[in-house]
DNA sequence: TCAAACATCCCATTATTTAGGATTGATGAT
DNA sequence: ATCATCAATCCTAAATAATGGGATGTTTGA
Protein backbone atom coordinates (compact mmCIF):
# COMPACT_ATOMS: atom_id res chain seq x y z
CA UNK A 1 0.00 0.00 0.00
CA UNK A 2 2.81 2.65 1.08
CA UNK A 3 4.70 3.97 -1.84
CA UNK A 4 8.26 4.36 0.34
CA UNK A 5 8.84 1.25 1.97
CA UNK A 6 11.68 0.67 2.48
CA UNK A 7 13.34 4.18 2.39
CA UNK A 8 16.77 5.04 4.08
CA UNK A 9 15.65 5.77 7.71
CA UNK A 10 16.26 9.58 7.75
CA UNK A 11 18.99 9.69 10.44
CA UNK A 12 22.01 8.22 11.67
CA UNK A 13 20.28 7.17 14.64
CA UNK A 14 17.49 5.56 13.18
CA UNK A 15 19.97 3.63 11.11
CA UNK A 16 22.23 2.31 13.70
CA UNK A 17 18.66 1.31 15.40
CA UNK A 18 17.63 -0.76 12.56
CA UNK A 19 21.10 -3.07 13.56
CA UNK A 20 19.35 -4.38 16.35
CA UNK A 21 16.09 -5.02 14.43
CA UNK A 22 18.43 -7.58 12.58
CA UNK A 23 18.24 -9.72 16.16
CA UNK A 24 15.25 -11.97 16.97
CA UNK A 25 14.91 -14.95 19.38
CA UNK A 26 15.49 -17.30 16.35
CA UNK A 27 17.96 -15.63 15.50
CA UNK A 28 19.90 -13.85 18.28
CA UNK A 29 23.45 -13.61 16.84
CA UNK A 30 24.41 -11.41 13.92
CA UNK A 31 27.31 -11.07 11.35
CA UNK A 32 28.85 -7.87 10.31
CA UNK A 33 27.75 -9.80 6.71
CA UNK A 34 24.13 -9.52 7.92
CA UNK A 35 24.13 -5.72 8.45
CA UNK A 36 25.75 -5.24 5.15
CA UNK A 37 23.75 -7.03 3.17
CA UNK A 38 20.46 -6.79 4.78
CA UNK A 39 20.66 -3.16 5.54
CA UNK A 40 22.85 -2.23 2.29
CA UNK A 41 26.04 -0.64 4.23
CA UNK A 42 29.51 -1.01 3.38
CA UNK A 43 31.70 -2.87 5.40
CA UNK A 44 33.24 0.19 6.74
CA UNK A 45 29.61 1.81 7.99
CA UNK A 46 28.39 -1.62 9.10
CA UNK A 47 31.48 -1.96 11.28
CA UNK A 48 30.99 1.21 12.33
CA UNK A 49 27.52 1.11 13.27
CA UNK A 50 28.33 -2.17 15.41
CA UNK A 51 31.20 -0.40 17.23
CA UNK A 52 28.99 2.27 18.08
CA UNK A 53 26.75 -0.26 19.14
CA UNK A 54 29.02 -2.44 21.49
CA UNK A 55 30.74 0.99 22.76
CA UNK A 56 26.68 1.81 24.24
CA UNK A 57 26.58 -1.38 25.79
CA UNK A 58 24.05 -2.52 23.41
CA UNK A 59 25.53 -5.22 21.19
CA UNK A 60 28.41 -7.11 22.45
CA UNK A 61 30.62 -9.39 20.18
CA UNK A 62 30.05 -12.72 20.98
CA UNK A 63 32.40 -15.70 19.45
CA UNK A 64 33.37 -16.42 15.78
CA UNK A 65 32.67 -12.31 14.59
CA UNK A 66 29.30 -12.84 15.82
CA UNK A 67 27.27 -9.87 17.99
CA UNK A 68 24.61 -10.37 20.45
CA UNK A 69 22.76 -8.16 22.29
CA UNK A 70 24.62 -6.17 24.98
CA UNK A 71 24.81 -6.00 28.76
CA UNK A 72 23.18 -2.38 29.05
CA UNK A 73 20.14 -3.78 27.63
CA UNK A 74 19.62 -5.97 31.19
CA UNK A 75 21.03 -2.35 32.90
CA UNK A 76 18.07 -0.53 31.32
CA UNK A 77 15.71 -2.82 31.69
CA UNK A 78 16.60 -3.36 35.52
CA UNK A 79 15.80 0.52 36.28
CA UNK A 80 12.41 0.38 34.61
CA UNK A 81 11.22 -2.89 36.54
CA UNK A 82 12.22 -0.60 39.91
CA UNK A 83 10.66 2.80 38.19
CA UNK A 84 8.19 2.24 35.83
CA UNK A 85 4.59 3.30 37.46
CA UNK A 86 2.58 0.92 34.96
CA UNK A 87 4.40 -2.19 35.63
CA UNK A 88 4.85 -0.95 39.23
CA UNK A 89 1.03 -0.66 39.40
CA UNK A 90 0.41 -3.75 38.22
CA UNK A 91 2.91 -5.96 40.53
CA UNK A 92 1.25 -4.08 43.70
CA UNK A 93 -2.54 -4.73 42.52
CA UNK A 94 -3.02 -7.53 40.82
CA UNK A 95 -2.04 -10.49 42.92
CA UNK A 96 -4.24 -9.32 45.59
CA UNK A 97 -7.38 -9.24 43.07
CA UNK A 98 -6.89 -12.02 40.99
CA UNK A 99 -8.80 -15.10 41.37
CA UNK A 100 -7.27 -18.52 42.19
CA UNK A 101 -6.43 -20.06 38.65
CA UNK A 102 -7.41 -17.56 36.32
CA UNK A 103 -4.55 -15.34 33.82
CA UNK A 104 -4.28 -11.41 34.36
CA UNK A 105 -2.34 -9.69 31.84
CA UNK A 106 -1.35 -5.79 32.01
CA UNK A 107 -0.32 -4.43 28.31
CA UNK A 108 1.22 -1.11 27.26
CA UNK A 109 1.34 1.08 24.12
CA UNK A 110 4.47 1.13 21.93
CA UNK A 111 4.32 3.13 19.34
CA UNK A 112 1.68 1.03 17.16
CA UNK A 113 2.10 -2.29 18.78
CA UNK A 114 1.34 -3.62 22.05
CA UNK A 115 3.64 -5.06 24.63
CA UNK A 116 3.13 -7.16 27.48
CA UNK A 117 4.54 -5.90 30.58
CA UNK A 118 3.33 -8.16 33.46
CA UNK A 119 1.33 -11.64 33.63
CA UNK A 120 0.39 -12.64 37.34
CA UNK A 121 -0.79 -16.00 37.29
CA UNK A 122 0.20 -19.25 35.85
CA UNK A 123 1.79 -20.33 32.79
CA UNK A 124 -1.28 -22.33 31.40
CA UNK A 125 -4.98 -22.75 31.76
CA UNK A 126 -6.59 -25.88 32.56
CA UNK A 127 -9.68 -26.85 31.05
CA UNK A 128 -11.32 -30.40 30.85
CA UNK A 129 -8.33 -32.01 31.29
CA UNK A 130 -6.71 -30.01 28.61
CA UNK A 131 -3.85 -28.03 29.39
CA UNK A 132 -3.71 -24.46 27.01
CA UNK A 133 -0.65 -22.43 27.47
CA UNK A 134 -0.83 -18.62 28.08
CA UNK A 135 2.38 -17.15 25.78
CA UNK A 136 1.78 -14.12 27.03
CA UNK A 137 4.58 -12.53 29.34
CA UNK A 138 6.76 -9.36 30.01
CA UNK A 139 8.51 -8.20 26.91
CA UNK A 140 6.49 -9.73 24.37
CA UNK A 141 4.96 -7.63 21.47
CA UNK A 142 1.97 -7.85 19.81
CA UNK A 143 -0.07 -6.48 16.95
CA UNK A 144 -2.13 -3.46 17.35
CA UNK A 145 -5.12 -4.93 16.21
CA UNK A 146 -5.49 -8.65 16.91
CA UNK A 147 -6.50 -9.76 20.97
CA UNK A 148 -8.44 -8.01 23.50
CA UNK A 149 -5.71 -6.21 25.22
CA UNK A 150 -4.91 -4.43 22.44
CA UNK A 151 -8.63 -3.82 20.75
CA UNK A 152 -9.05 -2.15 24.42
CA UNK A 153 -6.52 0.55 23.54
CA UNK A 154 -6.87 0.99 20.24
CA UNK A 155 -10.83 1.66 20.80
CA UNK A 156 -9.93 4.46 23.03
CA UNK A 157 -7.38 6.08 20.57
CA UNK A 158 -8.56 9.99 19.56
CA UNK A 159 -10.32 10.00 16.28
CA UNK A 160 -7.54 11.31 14.48
CA UNK A 161 -5.39 7.90 15.74
CA UNK A 162 -7.83 5.60 14.65
CA UNK A 163 -8.33 7.07 11.23
CA UNK A 164 -4.59 7.38 10.87
CA UNK A 165 -4.24 3.55 12.26
CA UNK A 166 -6.71 2.63 9.43
CA UNK A 167 -4.83 4.14 6.64
CA UNK A 168 -1.65 2.49 7.63
CA UNK A 169 -3.26 -0.43 8.20
CA UNK A 170 -6.25 -1.20 6.27
CA UNK A 171 -5.34 -4.64 4.59
CA UNK A 172 -4.50 -5.56 8.45
CA UNK A 173 -7.34 -4.73 10.10
CA UNK A 174 -9.40 -6.19 7.29
CA UNK A 175 -7.24 -9.73 8.42
CA UNK A 176 -8.21 -9.13 11.89
CA UNK A 177 -11.68 -9.15 11.12
CA UNK A 178 -12.33 -5.62 12.70
CA UNK A 179 -13.98 -5.07 9.56
CA UNK A 180 -13.04 -4.42 5.68
CA UNK A 181 -14.39 -1.07 5.55
CA UNK A 182 -13.85 2.26 7.49
CA UNK A 183 -17.27 2.38 8.32
CA UNK A 184 -17.18 -1.19 9.04
CA UNK A 185 -14.07 -0.33 11.78
CA UNK A 186 -15.34 2.23 13.11
CA UNK A 187 -17.89 0.70 14.41
CA UNK A 188 -16.39 -1.91 15.29
CA UNK A 189 -14.50 0.34 17.70
CA UNK A 190 -17.75 2.27 18.47
CA UNK A 191 -18.91 -0.71 19.99
CA UNK A 192 -16.07 -1.40 22.07
CA UNK A 193 -16.27 2.21 23.41
CA UNK A 194 -19.96 1.60 24.47
CA UNK A 195 -19.40 -1.48 26.29
CA UNK A 196 -16.21 -0.21 28.14
CA UNK A 197 -14.16 -4.20 27.21
CA UNK A 198 -12.90 -5.59 24.34
CA UNK A 199 -13.08 -9.71 23.91
CA UNK A 200 -11.18 -11.78 21.54
CA UNK A 201 -11.44 -15.43 20.72
CA UNK A 202 -8.28 -18.02 19.03
CA UNK A 203 -7.19 -14.99 17.34
CA UNK A 204 -3.54 -15.28 18.73
CA UNK A 205 -3.45 -18.41 20.57
CA UNK A 206 -6.16 -21.32 19.63
CA UNK A 207 -8.43 -22.27 22.08
CA UNK A 208 -7.56 -18.96 23.72
CA UNK A 209 -9.82 -16.42 24.61
CA UNK A 210 -9.92 -12.93 26.63
CA UNK A 211 -11.59 -9.80 27.73
CA UNK A 212 -9.61 -6.67 28.19
CA UNK A 213 -10.46 -2.82 29.55
CA UNK A 214 -8.85 -0.18 29.45
CA UNK A 215 -6.93 1.51 32.27
CA UNK A 216 -7.49 5.37 32.04
CA UNK A 217 -5.74 7.91 33.88
CA UNK A 218 -7.78 8.96 37.18
CA UNK A 219 -8.76 12.45 35.26
CA UNK A 220 -10.33 10.22 32.59
CA UNK A 221 -9.09 10.59 29.21
CA UNK A 222 -5.74 8.86 27.80
CA UNK A 223 -5.03 5.32 27.87
CA UNK A 224 -1.59 4.06 29.76
CA UNK A 225 -2.50 0.79 28.94
CA UNK A 226 -5.54 -2.34 29.23
CA UNK A 227 -5.94 -5.16 31.52
CA UNK A 228 -7.02 -8.28 30.54
CA UNK A 229 -7.98 -11.67 31.82
CA UNK A 230 -6.86 -15.30 29.83
CA UNK A 231 -10.11 -17.75 28.82
CA UNK A 232 -10.14 -21.31 27.60
CA UNK A 233 -12.13 -20.03 24.52
CA UNK A 234 -15.33 -22.01 25.33
CA UNK A 235 -15.34 -21.16 28.74
CA UNK A 236 -16.00 -17.44 27.73
CA UNK A 237 -19.72 -17.21 27.44
CA UNK A 238 -21.30 -13.84 26.82
CA UNK A 239 -22.30 -13.85 30.72
CA UNK A 240 -18.74 -15.09 31.94
CA UNK A 241 -18.04 -11.71 30.12
CA UNK A 242 -19.79 -9.67 31.79
CA UNK A 243 -18.93 -11.54 35.63
CA UNK A 244 -15.35 -10.79 34.40
CA UNK A 245 -15.97 -6.98 33.44
CA UNK A 246 -16.46 -5.59 36.96
CA UNK A 247 -13.55 -7.23 38.71
CA UNK A 248 -11.37 -6.06 35.86
CA UNK A 249 -12.85 -2.66 35.98
CA UNK A 250 -11.98 -2.54 39.54
CA UNK A 251 -8.76 -3.60 39.34
CA UNK A 252 -7.90 -1.58 36.29
CA UNK A 253 -8.81 2.05 38.69
CA UNK A 254 -7.06 0.49 41.41
CA UNK A 255 -3.67 0.25 39.09
CA UNK A 256 -4.43 3.38 37.58
CA UNK A 257 -4.49 5.08 41.68
CA UNK A 258 -1.01 3.14 41.91
CA UNK A 259 0.01 4.56 38.70
CA UNK A 260 -0.50 8.22 39.87
CA UNK A 261 1.52 7.90 42.86
CA UNK A 262 4.49 5.69 41.72
CA UNK A 263 4.94 8.39 38.97
CA UNK A 264 4.85 11.28 40.95
CA UNK A 265 8.00 9.39 42.63
CA UNK A 266 10.40 11.18 41.06
CA UNK B 1 44.26 11.73 35.97
CA UNK B 2 42.94 12.15 32.72
CA UNK B 3 43.37 15.11 31.01
CA UNK B 4 40.46 15.89 28.11
CA UNK B 5 37.60 14.43 30.92
CA UNK B 6 34.46 15.48 29.77
CA UNK B 7 35.67 15.75 26.36
CA UNK B 8 32.14 15.47 23.57
CA UNK B 9 31.75 11.90 22.19
CA UNK B 10 33.02 12.05 18.68
CA UNK B 11 29.88 10.40 17.37
CA UNK B 12 26.46 11.55 17.48
CA UNK B 13 25.20 7.68 18.00
CA UNK B 14 27.17 8.32 21.10
CA UNK B 15 26.39 11.44 22.00
CA UNK B 16 22.36 10.16 21.69
CA UNK B 17 22.83 7.67 24.04
CA UNK B 18 24.39 10.44 26.03
CA UNK B 19 20.84 11.02 27.37
CA UNK B 20 20.19 7.73 28.64
CA UNK B 21 22.75 8.04 31.24
CA UNK B 22 21.03 10.86 32.70
CA UNK B 23 18.73 8.39 33.96
CA UNK B 24 18.71 6.52 36.97
CA UNK B 25 16.81 4.35 39.29
CA UNK B 26 16.66 7.30 41.46
CA UNK B 27 16.01 9.78 38.77
CA UNK B 28 14.21 7.63 36.44
CA UNK B 29 12.10 10.99 34.65
CA UNK B 30 13.98 13.53 32.55
CA UNK B 31 13.09 17.27 30.71
CA UNK B 32 13.78 18.65 27.73
CA UNK B 33 16.19 20.69 29.89
CA UNK B 34 18.38 18.26 31.68
CA UNK B 35 19.06 17.13 28.19
CA UNK B 36 20.48 21.02 27.29
CA UNK B 37 21.83 22.16 30.82
CA UNK B 38 23.66 18.27 31.43
CA UNK B 39 24.93 18.01 27.93
CA UNK B 40 24.76 21.40 26.91
CA UNK B 41 22.71 20.72 23.61
CA UNK B 42 20.74 23.58 22.13
CA UNK B 43 17.09 23.57 22.33
CA UNK B 44 16.83 22.12 18.52
CA UNK B 45 19.02 19.33 19.33
CA UNK B 46 17.78 18.22 22.46
CA UNK B 47 14.39 17.92 21.25
CA UNK B 48 16.06 16.05 18.42
CA UNK B 49 17.86 13.33 20.41
CA UNK B 50 14.78 13.34 22.81
CA UNK B 51 12.49 12.45 19.48
CA UNK B 52 14.42 10.09 17.86
CA UNK B 53 15.30 7.85 21.33
CA UNK B 54 11.38 7.82 21.29
CA UNK B 55 11.02 6.90 18.11
CA UNK B 56 13.55 3.70 18.29
CA UNK B 57 11.52 3.29 21.39
CA UNK B 58 14.11 3.40 24.25
CA UNK B 59 12.37 6.53 25.62
CA UNK B 60 9.11 7.35 26.18
CA UNK B 61 7.01 10.05 26.91
CA UNK B 62 5.96 10.50 30.12
CA UNK B 63 3.48 13.35 31.43
CA UNK B 64 4.41 16.82 31.49
CA UNK B 65 6.67 17.40 29.01
CA UNK B 66 9.08 14.20 31.29
CA UNK B 67 10.45 11.30 29.44
CA UNK B 68 11.06 7.79 31.48
CA UNK B 69 12.91 5.10 29.47
CA UNK B 70 10.65 3.27 26.61
CA UNK B 71 9.39 -0.17 25.99
CA UNK B 72 11.83 -1.31 23.64
CA UNK B 73 14.34 -1.91 26.68
CA UNK B 74 11.77 -4.74 27.81
CA UNK B 75 11.36 -6.01 24.18
CA UNK B 76 15.14 -6.68 24.17
CA UNK B 77 15.61 -7.54 27.58
CA UNK B 78 13.08 -10.84 26.47
CA UNK B 79 15.54 -11.69 24.07
CA UNK B 80 18.68 -11.71 25.87
CA UNK B 81 16.91 -13.66 28.89
CA UNK B 82 15.41 -16.38 26.58
CA UNK B 83 18.66 -16.50 24.25
CA UNK B 84 21.97 -15.08 26.69
CA UNK B 85 24.12 -18.22 26.81
CA UNK B 86 25.94 -17.30 30.16
CA UNK B 87 22.24 -16.65 31.95
CA UNK B 88 20.31 -20.12 30.14
CA UNK B 89 23.56 -21.60 31.52
CA UNK B 90 23.40 -20.37 35.16
CA UNK B 91 19.48 -21.20 35.18
CA UNK B 92 20.08 -24.16 34.38
CA UNK B 93 23.26 -25.43 36.96
CA UNK B 94 22.36 -23.68 39.73
CA UNK B 95 19.24 -24.32 41.10
CA UNK B 96 20.46 -27.85 41.33
CA UNK B 97 24.42 -27.08 42.64
CA UNK B 98 23.07 -24.32 45.39
CA UNK B 99 23.19 -25.33 49.12
CA UNK B 100 20.33 -24.11 50.93
CA UNK B 101 20.41 -21.06 52.20
CA UNK B 102 23.25 -19.97 50.43
CA UNK B 103 23.36 -17.19 47.86
CA UNK B 104 24.92 -17.90 44.46
CA UNK B 105 25.80 -15.16 42.26
CA UNK B 106 26.57 -15.01 38.47
CA UNK B 107 28.45 -12.29 36.67
CA UNK B 108 29.33 -10.93 33.26
CA UNK B 109 32.21 -8.57 31.79
CA UNK B 110 30.58 -5.00 30.64
CA UNK B 111 32.95 -2.77 28.81
CA UNK B 112 35.50 -1.89 32.54
CA UNK B 113 32.28 -2.18 34.47
CA UNK B 114 30.51 -5.59 35.97
CA UNK B 115 27.08 -6.84 36.42
CA UNK B 116 25.46 -9.27 37.45
CA UNK B 117 23.18 -11.37 35.11
CA UNK B 118 21.45 -13.68 37.94
CA UNK B 119 21.01 -14.81 41.32
CA UNK B 120 20.22 -18.03 42.77
CA UNK B 121 19.12 -18.05 46.48
CA UNK B 122 17.26 -16.10 48.97
CA UNK B 123 17.27 -11.88 49.11
CA UNK B 124 19.56 -12.34 52.52
CA UNK B 125 21.18 -14.19 54.64
CA UNK B 126 21.01 -15.25 58.33
CA UNK B 127 23.15 -14.70 60.95
CA UNK B 128 23.15 -14.54 64.51
CA UNK B 129 19.09 -13.92 63.98
CA UNK B 130 20.43 -10.94 62.15
CA UNK B 131 19.23 -10.88 58.07
CA UNK B 132 21.76 -9.45 55.98
CA UNK B 133 20.06 -8.63 52.10
CA UNK B 134 21.93 -8.91 49.45
CA UNK B 135 21.51 -6.67 47.40
CA UNK B 136 22.84 -7.78 43.64
CA UNK B 137 20.48 -8.69 41.22
CA UNK B 138 19.88 -8.94 37.82
CA UNK B 139 20.78 -6.08 36.21
CA UNK B 140 22.89 -4.44 38.79
CA UNK B 141 26.16 -2.89 37.62
CA UNK B 142 29.24 -2.74 39.85
CA UNK B 143 32.82 -1.21 39.62
CA UNK B 144 35.63 -3.47 38.37
CA UNK B 145 37.90 -3.54 41.30
CA UNK B 146 35.92 -3.96 43.97
CA UNK B 147 33.78 -7.27 45.63
CA UNK B 148 35.04 -10.67 44.53
CA UNK B 149 32.98 -11.62 41.62
CA UNK B 150 34.79 -8.47 40.28
CA UNK B 151 37.90 -9.69 41.27
CA UNK B 152 37.72 -13.13 39.60
CA UNK B 153 37.56 -11.84 35.96
CA UNK B 154 39.61 -8.62 36.75
CA UNK B 155 42.38 -10.93 37.30
CA UNK B 156 42.36 -13.15 34.48
CA UNK B 157 42.54 -9.92 31.67
CA UNK B 158 45.18 -10.07 29.02
CA UNK B 159 48.17 -8.46 30.93
CA UNK B 160 47.56 -6.15 28.12
CA UNK B 161 44.50 -5.18 29.14
CA UNK B 162 45.47 -4.78 32.86
CA UNK B 163 47.56 -2.55 32.31
CA UNK B 164 45.20 -0.02 30.73
CA UNK B 165 42.95 -0.88 33.36
CA UNK B 166 45.73 0.45 35.90
CA UNK B 167 46.80 3.82 33.99
CA UNK B 168 43.55 4.48 33.69
CA UNK B 169 42.16 3.73 37.04
CA UNK B 170 44.88 4.08 39.30
CA UNK B 171 43.41 6.14 41.75
CA UNK B 172 40.23 3.84 42.06
CA UNK B 173 42.20 0.67 42.49
CA UNK B 174 44.44 2.25 45.40
CA UNK B 175 40.78 3.24 47.12
CA UNK B 176 39.68 -0.12 46.67
CA UNK B 177 43.20 -1.44 48.46
CA UNK B 178 44.26 -3.41 45.68
CA UNK B 179 47.95 -1.81 45.76
CA UNK B 180 49.23 1.97 45.85
CA UNK B 181 51.40 1.45 42.66
CA UNK B 182 51.40 -1.12 39.83
CA UNK B 183 53.39 -3.17 41.44
CA UNK B 184 50.95 -4.22 44.18
CA UNK B 185 48.34 -4.14 41.91
CA UNK B 186 50.04 -6.64 39.51
CA UNK B 187 51.16 -8.68 42.67
CA UNK B 188 47.37 -8.91 43.67
CA UNK B 189 45.85 -10.04 40.81
CA UNK B 190 49.03 -12.67 40.59
CA UNK B 191 47.79 -13.95 43.83
CA UNK B 192 44.19 -14.28 42.55
CA UNK B 193 45.49 -16.07 39.26
CA UNK B 194 47.30 -18.40 41.60
CA UNK B 195 44.92 -19.60 44.12
CA UNK B 196 42.73 -19.50 41.24
CA UNK B 197 39.58 -17.53 43.60
CA UNK B 198 38.98 -14.44 44.58
CA UNK B 199 37.68 -13.00 48.24
CA UNK B 200 36.23 -9.57 49.63
CA UNK B 201 35.06 -8.68 52.86
CA UNK B 202 32.22 -5.61 53.43
CA UNK B 203 33.94 -4.20 50.21
CA UNK B 204 30.51 -3.35 48.74
CA UNK B 205 28.19 -4.19 51.29
CA UNK B 206 28.54 -4.09 55.15
CA UNK B 207 28.91 -7.38 57.10
CA UNK B 208 28.90 -9.04 53.35
CA UNK B 209 31.69 -11.35 52.13
CA UNK B 210 32.59 -12.89 49.07
CA UNK B 211 33.86 -16.15 47.33
CA UNK B 212 34.25 -15.90 43.73
CA UNK B 213 35.93 -17.89 40.81
CA UNK B 214 36.23 -17.23 37.16
CA UNK B 215 34.26 -18.88 34.47
CA UNK B 216 36.25 -19.91 31.29
CA UNK B 217 35.24 -20.75 27.91
CA UNK B 218 36.22 -24.80 28.01
CA UNK B 219 38.92 -24.39 25.94
CA UNK B 220 40.72 -22.55 28.68
CA UNK B 221 41.49 -18.91 28.06
CA UNK B 222 39.02 -16.13 27.95
CA UNK B 223 37.00 -15.30 31.33
CA UNK B 224 33.49 -15.12 29.69
CA UNK B 225 31.93 -14.38 33.65
CA UNK B 226 32.31 -14.96 37.22
CA UNK B 227 30.46 -17.25 39.52
CA UNK B 228 30.46 -16.08 43.38
CA UNK B 229 28.96 -17.27 46.87
CA UNK B 230 27.75 -14.68 49.36
CA UNK B 231 28.44 -15.01 52.81
CA UNK B 232 28.00 -13.27 56.09
CA UNK B 233 31.52 -11.47 56.94
CA UNK B 234 32.45 -13.55 59.88
CA UNK B 235 31.13 -16.62 58.65
CA UNK B 236 33.51 -16.98 55.76
CA UNK B 237 37.04 -18.22 57.26
CA UNK B 238 40.04 -19.32 55.50
CA UNK B 239 39.00 -22.96 56.00
CA UNK B 240 35.54 -21.73 54.37
CA UNK B 241 37.21 -20.56 51.49
CA UNK B 242 38.91 -23.78 50.87
CA UNK B 243 35.91 -25.84 51.36
CA UNK B 244 33.65 -23.41 49.00
CA UNK B 245 36.01 -23.30 46.09
CA UNK B 246 35.58 -26.92 44.99
CA UNK B 247 31.90 -26.77 44.84
CA UNK B 248 32.20 -23.27 43.02
CA UNK B 249 34.48 -23.81 40.53
CA UNK B 250 32.26 -27.41 39.66
CA UNK B 251 29.79 -25.25 38.96
CA UNK B 252 31.88 -23.10 36.95
CA UNK B 253 32.84 -25.85 35.20
CA UNK B 254 29.43 -26.55 34.41
CA UNK B 255 28.60 -23.49 33.34
CA UNK B 256 30.86 -23.43 30.68
CA UNK B 257 29.89 -26.62 29.34
CA UNK B 258 26.37 -25.63 29.25
CA UNK B 259 27.50 -21.66 27.39
CA UNK B 260 29.27 -23.53 24.82
CA UNK B 261 25.94 -25.57 23.98
CA UNK B 262 23.20 -22.91 24.37
CA UNK B 263 25.49 -20.35 22.39
CA UNK B 264 25.68 -22.80 19.09
CA UNK B 265 22.07 -22.97 19.54
CA UNK B 266 21.83 -20.25 16.94
C1' DT C 1 55.74 -19.54 10.79
C1' DC C 2 52.13 -18.53 7.84
C1' DA C 3 47.39 -17.95 6.15
C1' DA C 4 42.59 -16.59 6.91
C1' DA C 5 39.28 -14.13 9.04
C1' DC C 6 38.16 -10.19 11.75
C1' DA C 7 38.47 -5.40 12.57
C1' DT C 8 40.32 -0.71 12.21
C1' DC C 9 42.38 3.24 9.84
C1' DC C 10 42.67 6.74 6.34
C1' DC C 11 40.71 10.83 3.92
C1' DA C 12 38.40 13.40 0.15
C1' DT C 13 33.54 13.75 -0.87
C1' DT C 14 28.92 14.16 0.50
C1' DA C 15 25.14 14.21 3.34
C1' DT C 16 23.57 15.02 7.95
C1' DT C 17 23.57 17.49 12.02
C1' DT C 18 23.38 21.80 14.25
C1' DA C 19 21.77 26.33 16.17
C1' DG C 20 18.36 29.85 16.91
C1' DG C 21 14.32 31.73 16.31
C1' DA C 22 9.55 31.57 14.48
C1' DT C 23 5.61 28.60 14.43
C1' DT C 24 2.42 25.43 15.68
C1' DG C 25 0.02 22.59 19.02
C1' DA C 26 -1.64 21.20 23.59
C1' DT C 27 -3.34 22.28 28.33
C1' DG C 28 -5.62 24.73 31.77
C1' DA C 29 -7.39 28.82 34.03
C1' DT C 30 -10.29 32.74 33.90
C1' DA D 1 -14.98 30.70 24.62
C1' DT D 2 -10.41 33.22 24.93
C1' DC D 3 -6.22 33.85 26.43
C1' DA D 4 -1.74 32.59 28.71
C1' DT D 5 1.70 29.06 29.21
C1' DC D 6 4.31 25.45 28.29
C1' DA D 7 5.65 21.65 25.05
C1' DA D 8 7.18 20.39 20.66
C1' DT D 9 8.03 20.95 15.74
C1' DC D 10 9.60 23.49 11.60
C1' DC D 11 12.82 26.25 9.01
C1' DT D 12 17.53 27.73 7.12
C1' DA D 13 22.53 28.48 6.12
C1' DA D 14 26.80 27.11 8.11
C1' DA D 15 29.41 23.69 10.62
C1' DT D 16 30.25 19.07 11.27
C1' DA D 17 30.24 14.37 11.11
C1' DA D 18 29.09 10.19 8.14
C1' DT D 19 30.37 7.70 4.16
C1' DG D 20 32.87 4.40 1.03
C1' DG D 21 36.80 1.85 -0.91
C1' DG D 22 40.95 0.12 -0.19
C1' DA D 23 45.12 -0.38 2.60
C1' DT D 24 46.52 -1.75 7.09
C1' DG D 25 46.62 -3.79 11.53
C1' DT D 26 45.23 -7.85 14.83
C1' DT D 27 43.73 -12.20 16.30
C1' DT D 28 43.23 -17.01 15.69
C1' DG D 29 44.33 -21.40 14.53
C1' DA D 30 47.03 -24.77 11.70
Amino acid sequence: MNASDNARPASTLARAFEVLELLSVEHPLLRVEDVMSRLGHTRSTAYRYVKELCDAGVLAPSSGGMYALGPRIVELERMLVLTDPLYLAGRKVLPAVREPGSVLLLHNLYRDKVLCIYKEGPDSLEYRGESIAVRRSRGMPFPLFRGAASLAMLAFFTPHRIRQAYLRSADEIAQAGLGRSWEAFRGALAAIRRSGYATSRSQITPNLAGVAVPIFLPGEKKVIGSLARAFPAELLTPEMERACLGRLSEAAALIAEEFVQAGHGA
